[in-house]
DNA sequence: TTGATTTTGTACAATTCGGTACAAGTCAGG
DNA sequence: CCTGACTTGTACCGAATTGTACAAAATCAA
């Protein structure tokens, strides 16, 4: 075990792993090599023991590794042996696919709460959520324990709604918008943009 | 200019400058900097200059860059300087998304066709897009010139559906399954998880 | 015109990352 | 028990990536 800094790019990688470990193990299968592991991720053996091993000695030589055990580390590792609290902004056609998406429960998170600044919508139902008044976002989510958000709005409003998110303590968002964000240093973005997804592959084409 | 072989992880950084490039244009910005563009980026100059110098000398010593070039320069670079047509594999929550977003429009694709293999779907519509049937859809592809295509399936179909888009000339495949593909080299890939995501923030929170 | 300021492109250095190889542990079968 | 096949964890090394620093070009104000 290694009490080191690690790097992003392993943290990175990691979820991938998981997300392939829990499908074996729903398939029924109970053990795996870094081998076998490799070849359904694409990602070579030598560096997904090496990934691995940064957190601990939990596979057996000769062996592998036991799949539930190596998801239960995994999910340690990566704070998702609970359930997250997750703030969904925009109930726009994006944020009622996220809504309504089954993915979620046994991967960490649990939508509580939808915002939308459009009045018309506030009071309407996504599914089981009532999609609330999105003036209302910052006191909602400070008497909420919620650190993570989700943003389906448009570029436009993305900095000053993250601003606002920022200021009401979520540490974590996943931005569907297509802009970059500027937050301190305490709080993560990811993005998901099509659009820039699909330019990474055209240079090849 | 450098004819050699340019390393993937600066291809991947290009559609963010171009996005960022972009929403300045829209602003009616003529000219930018490395430090600029790196500080709405998050991207720090010499990075940025770097990855730019790749392709050419596109930038003006104590001017910087004019962004109408820079961006012409980029939508090449990239072969967005064009339209690609699209396939949209999934009319799920996640499709009906995709199918109706706005923003691929100037960012250099088209979405041309809709599958699903639900047949009471097939022949309905999304805005004005026809569902068609999922069984017709190598025969479509390969009477098409469609090379990229977007999946937004079941994890568990995901790579049957995959295999049959590479057997019809797909070249590039945003994924929305929640699962790793596995392609010919020829092939590219773009995951888009929101789980995975999510779960690459956790670990930091 | 001149000097101060800005900014690029790149050489060089430092760091990070991934691949190779192997000792050592494990297991199955005879 | 013994042998052969497997597999992990890691030391070592080369490759890839990023950061630092600066010469040279361009602009601007006086």
């Amino acid at each position: 075990m290694n009490a080191e800094k690690i790097p992003d790019i392993i943290i990175g990688r990691l979820p991938v792993y998981l997300r392939a470990l829990q499908r074996m193990a729903d398939n029924g299968i109970k053990t795996t090599s870094s081998q076998e592991l490799g070849e359904h991720v694409g990602i070579s053996a030598a560096q997904i023991r090496k990934d691995i091993s940064q957190f601990g000695e939990f596979g057996k030589q000769g062996t592998g590794y036991s799949i539930t055990y190596l998801l239960d580390k995994l999910r340690e590792i990566l704070k998702v042996d609970r359930i997250w609290d997750v703030a969904l902004i925009g109930a726009g056609d994006m944020g009622h696919a996220l809504a309504r998406y089954q993915g979620f429960t046994n991967r960490g998170f649990h939508i509580v709460m939808v915002f939308d600044n459009n009045k018309e919508k506030v009071g309407r139902k996504i599914d089981n959520f009532v999609i609330e008044d999105a003036d209302k976002m910052i006191e909602r989510l400070k008497a909420s324990n919620v650190k993570i958000a989700m943003l389906t709005i448009p570029a436009t409003s993305a900095q000053s709604v993250t601003d606002k998110l920022v200021q009401a303590g979520v540490r974590a968002i996943l931005n569907y918008a297509p802009i970059s964000l500027n937050v301190p240093n305490n709080v993560k973005v990811q993005y998901i943009d099509p659009a820039t997804h699909l330019q990474r592959m055209t240079y090849y084409l």
